[in-house]
DNA sequence: CTCCGCCTTTGAATCGTTTCATTGGTACGA
DNA sequence: TCGTACCAATGAAACGATTCAAAGGCGGAG
């Protein structure tokens, strides 16, 4: 109803000036224990709340850090926006998030909408050619940090997962296990997340004598294209079926998964090993539990904040590129050890 | 590096008077051809963005609504912020996103952190105990509608989903397929929602002579605790088993189904029919696809951002509580008609 | 008693935008 | 030619918090 109380109302009603009732605020130690308690009490009778929009005036910047991603319903952009916030809030400040939804007008509408706001720095995994634009809010102090997409470190800092690595961990641990007729399961493969796990996938093969990898062009990433593939490898018969599976992503495995087992009684783990890459939450609810490989979101989280923060504090401070290695969870869909037969 | 471009920047630039620059902004028609011309393009060689605080500070109040969800990870609070956020941009205001990941302390921090950036008003799906607090926010000007709970007429807005009516239609569903002896799997009974399905499904058995609804009280709501719930049926034998069953939740459901089809060899839908609640994503993917109860989450978002307009518009309407009903989606899990044997 | 130094408090200036009363100019009718 | 009406443009005031130079008050030393 009635306008909300400023510093001005406070400092009227505990008989001090606004000066004095900003620095209880910000200042506390400077003010005698008498004063503050009654500029407290003022704030809380009349239940004041500082205006952001003021404060954030004065200060020529906000508290605020502006953070993109491509997808909040994915659990890997949630749990790592909630590492960001964390992260950002031992520093005072606080997280906008936006969500572009693979979407390159929604993501221009955020950027703008961050810039009005005068966010201190971005975070954004980009979907549209953004590149120039970030750079021209660069030069004007609003650093950006990319996340999972490696940057041209020239431009921008980055924090990334080493795809290929997580496709080398993948294959490997078939390898391992015994199996030598692998297949990779993923597309399309013009995606750089896929081909790349493609290619660490091939380096494991190449290692291993004997070994060999074939590629199922998945129509999508979807559990319905996981089983599209999972059939046409029934189709082939038993004795051309591969011992190994690696799916570009944990639904295509659970796809292939439902395929094999349920319609065709084809054995995980012991006629074919299976493994998945990004661990979600279902990869452990499976039928039979999914082996995956798990990016640390958390660690990107923290560690995105960490490099905007470094930028902030040195304007000139050189841009880095932060890749981290992925993780091999084993569980039931590629355990007991020895080949089939 | 050099402070970003001010109005007054932009005004010498151009040579007209502050006042004229913002005329351009925001009533381009009281501004000359000829003047708007050279101001925009004062504006475009320096990059002038608007800063928003400086505005907000004039006006009194920001152009943003907050939301605080449970869980931005849960599909339904994903698409229902997605249209809150389109239905709020037709009236020009953006969104500020909180989630509270179910705990309260997260959504005090937000509800604070939304009332120093002035929000104009607030939709909320509350953990917490926080009636109160939102009621001085209303007295002073900020409305609340909460969403996905509802709520006391006198006090709140509210917009929410008719459980019971939804629990009714699955029940409803599995007896017009002739199934008369239903199970309830869910729990635990302490969530409202998950009561409220119960009360609809026992209301629906009442209304069909011979038929009998039993109650399994879920662990959680997992898949992992549907398949315990599964097992546990398994155990029973054949002719002690239910032949429809109706889950509070779809990953129960997908656990029972996983539990029943894979490890038990009962079929689905012709030994048991099964329905779950909510049609998430993976109900369409599972291996027999998942009859569920769908809430129309679009609608509720975009409903919320009405009410909430209602409320900024006429300080003193009155508060409505919108419910609405859920939608049944049949799929192979409940298809083909008849009874078993 | 006076002076100095320290601690507390004061209040005006400032940030960038919007608003609005006012001014300056032009065109048209009398 | 003068007056009126209208349109464009002006620029000072206001929003609320922070900052900082300056003033005020107090105690202790000389």
């Amino acid at each position: 109803m009635s306008r909300a109380a400023s510093i001005k109302d406070v400092a009227n009603h505990a008989q001090v000036a606004v000066g004095t009732v900003s620095n209880v605020l910000n200042n506390p130690d400077r003010v005698s224990k008498r004063t503050k308690d009654r500029v407290l009490q003022a704030i809380d009778e009349l239940g004041f709340v500082r205006n952001d929009a003021a404060r954030q005036l004065r200060a020529g910047h906000s508290r605020t850090i502006g953070v993109v991603v491509l997808d909040v319903g994915n659990p890997f952009f949630t749990s790592l926006v909630r590492a960001a916030e964390d992260a950002a809030a031992v520093n005072g400040s606080a997280v906008l998030l936006g969500d572009s939804g693979h979407d390159a007008n929604r993501e221009s509408h955020y950027i703008d909408l961050f810039q009005e706001q005068r966010v201190q720095g971005l975070l954004i995994s980009p979907v549209g050619d953004v590149a120039d634009r970030l750079e021209a809010l660069r030069q004007r102090g609003v650093p950006t940090v990319l996340v999972d997409r490696l940057a041209d470190e020239d431009r921008f800092s980055s924090v990334s997962v080493d795809d290929d690595a997580g496709g080398y961990l993948a294959a490997r641990h078939l390898l391992d296990l015994g199996r030598r007729k692998l297949a990779f399961v993923g597309g399309p493969l013009s995606i750089r997340q896929v081909s790349d796990r493609l290619l660490g996938a091939r380096r494991a093969v190449a290692e291993v004598d004997g070994a060999a990898l074939e590629v199922l062009d998945s129509d999508g990433q979807s559990v319905l294209a996981g089983r599209g593939v999972g059939n046409s490898l029934v189709e082939r018969g038993a004795g051309n079926m591969p011992d190994g599976i690696f799916c570009a992503n944990d639904l295509l495995a659970l796809g292939v998964m439902q395929s094999l087992t349920m319609m065709n009684g084809v054995r995980i783990p012991d006629d074919v090993a299976l493994i998945g890459y990004d661990d979600i939450d279902f990869a452990v609810s499976a039928v039979v539990p999914l082996s995956s490989i798990r990016q640390p979101t958390d660690a990107i989280g923290r560690t995105a904040i960490e490099l905007l923060t470094e930028e902030l504090d040195a304007q000139h401070a050189r841009h880095r590129a932060v890749v981290f290695t992925p993780e091999l969870v084993v569980r039931q869909s590629t355990a007991g050890a020895a080949a089939p037969h």
